[in-house]
DNA sequence: CGCGTACTTGACGGGTCGGTCCAGAACTCC
DNA sequence: GGAGTTCTGGACCGACCCGTCAAGTACGCG
């Protein structure tokens, strides 16, 4: 109704997400989100209400997207469980060492800057990493059903361990730490992994 | 000579270090350092040259200390190699269990905030992490000499995934996972490690 | 067509930012 | 004691911060 709203609202939420991601909360200016989009700043708290809620905004929206990543990359037969977690593990740590601009994963950054002062953002970073941690554990669940990883050992204390190596080659990537070496993480961690047998 | 100065720098950078510690570099102002020491702005512009000289310098000498922290936790007799680090993990979980502030760790938050345009941070994160794995290396070494950990393991690729393990929990913790969680995945990556025989 | 409503724009306000500067104070050395 | 040097405190600078607001605009609906 009345005069319909002439901005992507979804558009300005990535380029919002640019500027936090690559500047950080407190390094972003809500001027500096308007001239990128263009919008006068009006619009911008008009419709997101101030710089804290458009950041939880974004914040939500990426969170959502990488736990579906992580759900679509390892959901699939069980037959291909354990394919699909090491292949997995291995993608994130190429994806960290390909990221050269050490701009690292916003998840990270936010609860990093963020955490000690703003319970919102520690609630929405633990329940992403408690849902992926469950989707590890679906899958590790499946190689373990398919006989690949050994069915003794405890899924969820596993999954907690695998989401802990992933976390750990992010902050090593953003510490500068070679590709090699990332690569190497990732290696070394399936090595570890109870097999079956 | 002339006139000498009336503060102690030692203490100027233990102040500033909490600042940026808690609040990051983009959320700490020089006013807020220069109130919290006391000092004018002047004496802090002399001392130190500018924030990100500052900066650079509490950085350097938080890296040093956890650096040497882990060297000190992890020196000793061979026959004791192996319960050193399985203390040293153990340690690291329960501290970040034990920071309910969520603060984490000042490498973490710097190297997240500031890798992406400072290659000065990235250069002492860097150097800072791979003594620490050097140390861990060191250390499993010792534990493969004494029969603890599988001699066939690679003790640097074992030291770089442990520091994984390591950073990873940091990040878990920060992220509000729970302590019960933090310490399983202590006690699980301890489990896998590879031993002897 | 005209009214009401929502959106857009950019100026504005009060405060803060990093950094500079200077007048005066405190010291060493001659 | 005077000269020279360094340190101190805080006023000050221009730029920027988040958020508001009023004036104008474009639409839906009767």
């Amino acid at each position: 109704m009345a005069r319909p709203r002439e901005f992507d609202e979804g558009a300005v939420l990535d380029a919002a997400r640019d500027q936090f991601w690559s500047k950080g909360y407190a390094g972003t200016s809500m001027d500096a989100i308007a001239s990128a989009t263009g919008l006068g700043k009006g619009s911008l708290y008009g419709a997101f209400g101030s710089k804290q809620q458009l950041f939880l905004q974004v914040f939500d929206t990426y969170c959502a997207r990488i736990a579906d990543d992580v759900a679509s990359n390892l959901s699939g037969p069980d037959d291909e469980a354990f394919g699909r977690l090491c292949a997995h593990i291995r993608a994130a740590a190429a994806g960290v060492a390909a990221d050269q601009r050490h701009r690292g994963c916003l998840l990270a950054k936010g609860a990093a800057e963020l955490s000690e002062h703003d319970p919102d953002v520690v609630y929405r970073s633990r329940q992403t990493l408690e849902r992926i941690a469950a989707t590890l554990a679906e899958d590790i669940r499946a190689a373990q059903r398919h006989g690949d990883l050994d069915p003794a050992a405890d899924a969820d204390q596993l999954a907690t361990l695998v989401l802990a190596v992933l976390r750990g080659i992010e902050a090593l990537g953003k510490a500068g730490v070679d590709a090699d070496r990332l690569e190497d993480v990732a290696d070394t961690a399936i090595d570890l992994l109870p097999r079956a047998g």
